[in-house]
DNA sequence: TGTACATCAGTGAACGCGCGTTCACTGATGTAC
DNA sequence: TGTACATCAGTGAACGCGCGTTCACTGATGTAC
């Protein structure tokens, strides 16, 4: 399998390589399909051979993302070790992690327009990686008195959604662009006090 | 002051007018200075008599959304009235609210990658929000006991993260795309849990 | 091992398109006298 | 009120550009005999 000469080797991957350090310099709008072509070495009409067309490369990215984001919030919560507690401030952690050291797959997965429904792979990455959140909330809630207890899919949104706008508004600092604390603090806090706030953590430690 | 002819009359607005159209429409992605001339029945090349460019463009917009949403913060915080707690509840619905009724600003401001320093104006407008946000945190901390208070700028910064990711994730629903709460129960639900964390809702009402 | 051949990944030229921007201009408006 | 004139908002033609996509092709690779 040579590396190199008419044939690529591996053309489908680096393709896909190319668009995600591209999405993640110039954001989703500044990728083009040339420019990833010549990135890999290629002519444009190259990619043809392997994606239909431009935003079918962007889903493409955006599985792997969420293939890899799934992956590593299972690792992250593992099974609820040592606490349901801990794994889920460490999911939260790792939520972070992903967006910061994955920008071309974050931003292909929740920034480029592209829907989840584009392609059934994709939507079936997506899917799993929503069911990990889920199942991470579930496991968590046990805790809580049923009585007093919301559905985990709601506890999961809500922890998804504060990991995202801390991400969106204070992660992205554009120079000059005031992040009042360090994301991974701010994200910590307000996950704890949620936490908090829904009777697992105990009122004044 | 005639409304049409070879003068416009208030071809400045109108241009603003259209570009949300399209970009609430289209995303900022979608959006292109012919298209908004053309919405406004006015050559391309007339842009150029009120906007430096296409950016320009967008930057006035995103301003003109900043000053409606600290507008709409203000209002409804509604200097803490009747309780701090509720006013600041009501501070969070009106996000969602301001997020759902002016579409178009609220992309220009967060999704179109422009910044908040390109513009004097739009950094004025934006600071100008964002200190409505505190100030309804700053009055509402003044109800923790002080050891035991965030800054206000923390709470703040939560609140509104939370709001934009309920925003970003559940709210723009694509056909198809999933969303498991309506966002307005979704983000009333996880504020509520939020402040309860705090201390500010007594622990089992 | 050597030869013939099918496969198919990549080429390169071409396309039509609409973009953002510039420029010299035109003609409607409003003001000074 | 009427005329002359300055202002300046909008025109329309033109530009160079890079885009995504298509097409007939070419030549490297791997397999069958």
């Amino acid at each position: 399998m040579a590396k190199r000469g008419y044939h690529h080797g591996n053309l489908r991957q680096a393709l896909v390589d190319a668009a995600l350090n591209l999405i993640a310099e110039r954001g989703p709008t500044g990728f083009t399909l040339s420019e990833a072509a010549k990135a890999a070495g290629v002519t444009p009409a190259a990619v043809y051979r392997h994606f239909q067309g431009r935003e079918d490369l962007i889903a493409e990215c955006a599985r792997q993302g969420y293939e890899i984001f799934a992956d590593l919030m299972e690792f992250a919560f593992d099974g609820g070790k040592p606490t349901a507690l801990s794994a889920f401030e460490a999911t939260g952690r790792a939520y972070l992690a992903f967006a910061r050291k994955y920008p071309g797959h974050y931003v292909s997965m929740f920034e480029s327009g592209i829907s989840v429904n584009r392609t059934p792979e994709l939507a079936r990455a997506s899917a799993r990686a929503r069911g990990v959140l889920e199942h991470a909330a579930e496991n968590l809630s046990q805790h809580i008195p049923k009585e007093k207890r919301p559905p985990a899919a709601m506890v999961s949104a809500h922890v998804w959604a504060l990991s995202h706008g801390v991400v969106e508004l204070f992660s992205r600092g554009e120079p000059g662009s005031q992040a009042p604390y360090p994301p991974e603090d701010l994200l910590e806090a307000g996950v704890g006090i949620y936490l908090r706030g829904l009777g697992l953590i105990a009122p004044d430690r």
